[in-house]
RNA sequence: GCCCUCAUCGUCUAAUGGUUAGGACACCGCUCUUUCAAGGCGGCAAUGGGAGUUCGAUUCUCCCUGGGGGCGCCA
């Protein structure tokens, strides 16, 4: 009855999104959606200073727009509200003070600076750098002292020197760690905020969290947490500690990797389905070594046994491979669609779209369809295609225009073309072809310079296709424009 | 320093106690073609090192090395 798997993605809204965060809010959610259970959005903005709301924002905005829908959490709210730990922490309060009853916890007078310091000592000694315990047994009397010091008290939890606490994790077995070696650890800030170990578990015990998908940076973490579990007497979740994604370099993924937003890469094009994808096979990966799969598809083979152990390393190259390939299987129209705002943003369309530009851009959009890898790649490969005044590439001046043919050519082409009616591609290219036979020039004396002439560049789309949906006028005008260009040289 | 963890082509990965160690990206070549791209075909390229178990180890065990993570009033 109450075997539904819940499981949930709780960023902390310090930054943007990252690709390690996107990938794990993935294992989460295929997780869920697999499984048939519920996955839960929960913010963890419990450090005031460092959490922004632009920031919650902004990780709930990606989160949508990779189309990892969640059942209950922010803005679609759910019985085990509120979904901002920064709205609960009354309830940490209560679950801290419960703990101080049962002297399970109790409270430390030590200021970070202090602790700092002693930490730095331990460590040149050689020493385990935890706490030394010294507020453990504090009486009332050295209390009351410390308090009109002026000093605010956290709460600590009490470890125990004796035995261990071992982690059962889905991915790698049994861990175990000494207990001696954790060391007594704050749970409430002297400031009545929670830290994330103690937060963490009473919120998933209170929202009933029944496994746990986090990145394995956590695995260190966890025997803190299960301790916490066992003092509260709340059932363990299950653990799955999935690898970490690195950058090319082998240590954690940073800016200094370049681009590791997931916002960078929705402004720069990449298609969410795109993105999902290539997340997927960071640590993930069927018998087959499957690359596509349709979402219906990932969610039915997507399993937890199948997720590696080692970490990987983020390949911006194949996932821009992986977009241009849902790239080339999108529709014209939806592509044109996706097209605009980048067109928009560059300046070659304004205001509202006609719609013969509509269908220029439809037109457009099929025939560089196959060559483009991200959408904001379109500016520059149809740039000439919007402006009358499109800028000649010199170095395709200098190959192809600079011969002394090329002039007369031009000329006799522009004639030419004035007689085909109706201008379509397959007229032009028999025009342009008969052509060249007639002054025995090859097919790419002839093509190359006229394709500089219209569009400035040496590579591009199919030169009949791209003169079609120019316009008989408009390659008339630019053939005219460019012997004067060359004219001038 | 201590603790935890990981280890197959450059990268993502598959597979097995016996295989020509498979696929994908990237790279290179050929092909198609007016260019670029896409496509097709082909190529390069890996079990980190050392012991042990075994008829046989890349696979199981141990050690070493290397990588990563943690040891916060950050999450």
């Amino acid at each position: 009855m109450d075997r539904q798997v819940r499981v949930r993605f709780a960023p902390s809204p310090t930054g943007e999104l990252h690709i390690g965060g996107a990938r794990t809010a993935l294992f989460n959610w295929l997780f869920a959606r697999h499984e048939g259970g519920k996955f839960i959005l929960r913010i963890e903005d419990t450090d005031v200073a460092r959490s922004t709301q632009n920031f919650s924002r902004s990780v709930i905005e990606d989160l949508k727009w990779l189309e990892l829908n969640w059942d209950e959490g922010p803005e679609v709210g759910g019985k085990y509200g509120p979904y901002f730990q920064s709205q609960r922490f009354n309830i940490y309060k209560d679950y801290a003070y419960r703990l101080i009853k049962e002297k399970k916890a109790y409270f430390c007078y030590c200021t970070p600076e202090e602790l700092k310091q002693r930490r730095k000592r331990m460590q040149e000694e050689g020493k385990p750098p935890k706490y030394d315990g010294r507020c453990r047994e504090l009486s009332f009397k050295e209390r009351e002292k410390l308090e009109k010091e002026g000093r605010k008290p956290a709460i600590r939890f009490k470890v125990l020197e004796e035995g261990t606490t071992s982690v059962r994790d889905l991915l790698r077995g049994e861990v175990t760690f000494e207990n001696k070696l954790l060391g007594d650890f704050i749970i409430l800030k002297s400031d009545g905020t929670p830290t994330y170990n103690f937060a963490n578990v009473v919120d998933d015990f209170l929202m009933k969290i029944t496994h746990i998908i986090r990145g394995d940076d956590h695995l260190s973490n966890t025997p803190r947490q299960i301790l916490l579990y066992q003092a509260f007497n709340f059932p363990i979740p299950i653990y799955a500690h999935i690898p970490m994604i690195l950058g090319k370099d082998g240590t954690k993924l940073s800016k200094r990797h370049g681009a590791t937003s997931i916002s960078y890469y929705r402004e720069k094009g990449y298609l969410p389905w795109a993105m999902v994808n290539y997340l997927a096979l960071l640590g993930w990966s069927t018998p087959e070594s499957q690359q596509f799969f349709s979402p219906k598809e990932l969610i039915e083979k997507f399993t937890l046994e199948r997720v590696g152990k080692s970490s990987a390393v983020f390949d911006p190259q194949k996932l821009e491979w992986m977009n241009g390939e849902y790239i080339r299987k999108i529709e014209p129209k939806k592509l044109a669609s996706l097209f605009v705002p980048y067109l928009r943003k560059k300046g070659l369309i304004e205001g509202e779209i006609s719609s013969q530009t509509k269908e220029m851009i439809v037109k457009i959009a099929s025939l560089e369809q196959e060559r483009i890898k991200v959408l904001s790649q379109i500016t520059d490969l149809a740039e000439f295609f919007f402006k009358r005044d499109f800028k000649y590439e010199p170095k395709a001046v200098e190959k192809r225009l600079k011969k002394s043919y090329v002039p007369s050519l031009l000329k006799e082409i522009k004639k030419r073309i004035e007689k085909i009616s109706p201008f379509t591609r397959k007229n032009l290219e028999e025009t342009i072809r008969s052509l060249s036979k007639e002054l025995s020039l090859s097919t790419g004396e002839v093509f190359h310079p006229l394709r500089v002439a219209l569009t400035g560049k040496t590579k591009g789309p199919g030169l009949f296709e791209l003169a079609e949906v120019m316009g008989k006028d408009e390659v008339l005008r630019r053939i005219e424009q460019t012997l004067k260009m060359i004219k001038k040289i």
